[in-house]
DNA sequence: TGTGAAAGTAGACAGTGTTAACATTAACCC
DNA sequence: GGGTTAATGTTAACACTGTCTACTTTCACA
């Protein structure tokens, strides 16, 4: 917000590419995220439309990028709630409550990362198993192998994995498309990992 | 397909709203949702673009169009999945597994399911707790209650509900979105409902 | 200091959703 | 049956959008 704002007018612009991703995330605090043009964020930014080409090969690049963003804040997020919440399950537990919340304070954002825009998975750097790369996804590993005491690319692990991961997300989604609207306390009882453990 | 096509090209179209939903759905198997075109729509069915507009007030309302049919649509697979696997546990992992295999044969028209269009759900047709009168909703509370032995309004139904439906919708969506991609027999696993049972 | 490369601009093109004004057809009443 | 009316389609236009091509400005380095 400081460095960015007080460029004078140059006509480089410093460093546009982060600019254009703030502007972005910005906006997708109020809009949904296929109303976010490329133009109006150029707009935003101050800068012609077609600048932007200079950074991003397309508007879905530039959306990958907002994506990105996203991901690395919800691991973030994820990552302090588990350290307030303590060890074990409550740890846990807390992850996936800021998962749920993260969703609901970010709809547009959150959508975002989990809309696969075609180009981006098609360029390969898929992962066969389960994976994503991504920091709430490796917390998620590292969790769940430390409560099963278990090896981390055990199948134990991957099942509960895909259980937690599965029945998190769900809520979230169900949530953010309001095809649900339980009371808070039915969301914390449905999430407890405890059912989940054999 | 027979009453439709056989149109001998009169000013009039007959039943332009059904057509226009069924060429939609045509597209939803190849396209994602949001580039299907409203115009396309048109011109798959042979109309202008404007004459839409005399059946659907705008673009929304034909995607939520859509979206109804394709919510009975899972709801008859889910029904016919638990017809043939039996009663009990096993019918109803049954409607689970029809669940995920419904998303993944139709990924276009699932996300538009469930993709809240701002305009459909603020027209005040909501429930509080958790509703959506909806075909695969219905049954699934049902369900719930008859293994849990328990009234179909109970807390907890609600939560054994929730803890489902999320698990199998979160299980969906990622798969769809490519962020999951594990073996079949992992999927069964983690949707098993005896898992979730006290 | 001069020269490329990097970064930004304007203009155009095809396409979109939506509106307004006009045309055609079907249905219904006398 | 013929005439009026409402339902249903059509064309033309508007304000957008993403993206391409050509042009201009600035920065960095020899």
């Amino acid at each position: 917000m400081s460095t960015f704002n007080t460029h004078a007018r140059k006509y480089h612009h410093g460093d546009l590419a982060a600019a254009a991703v703030e502007a972005g995330l910005a906006m997708l605090k109020e809009r949904a995220m296929d109303d976010l043009g490329l133009r109006e964020v150029a707009r935003a930014v101050g800068v012609s439309a077609t600048a932007l080409y200079r950074h991003f090969p397309d508007k879905d690049a530039l959306l990958a990028a907002l994506a990105g963003e996203g991901m690395a804040r919800l691991g973030a997020a994820q990552a302090t709630a588990q350290r307030r919440a303590g060890s074990g399950v409550a740890g846990f537990n807390a992850t996936g409550r800021a998962y749920i919340d993260f969703a609901l304070a970010n709809p547009g954002l959150f959508r975002l990362m989990f809309s696969c825009r075609p180009g981006a998975a098609a360029s390969g750097a898929e992962a066969p198993g389960m994976a994503t790369q991504a920091p709430p996804m490796v917390l998620l590993r590292e969790n769940v192998a430390a409560l099963l005491k278990q090896e981390v690319d055990s199948e134990a692990v991957t099942i509960l994995c895909l259980r937690s991961w599965g029945l998190v997300h769900g809520l979230a989604v169900l949530l953010l498309d309001r095809k649900l609207a339980p009371a808070d306390h039915l969301i914390d009882a449905a999430i407890d990992v405890r059912q989940l453990l054999p």
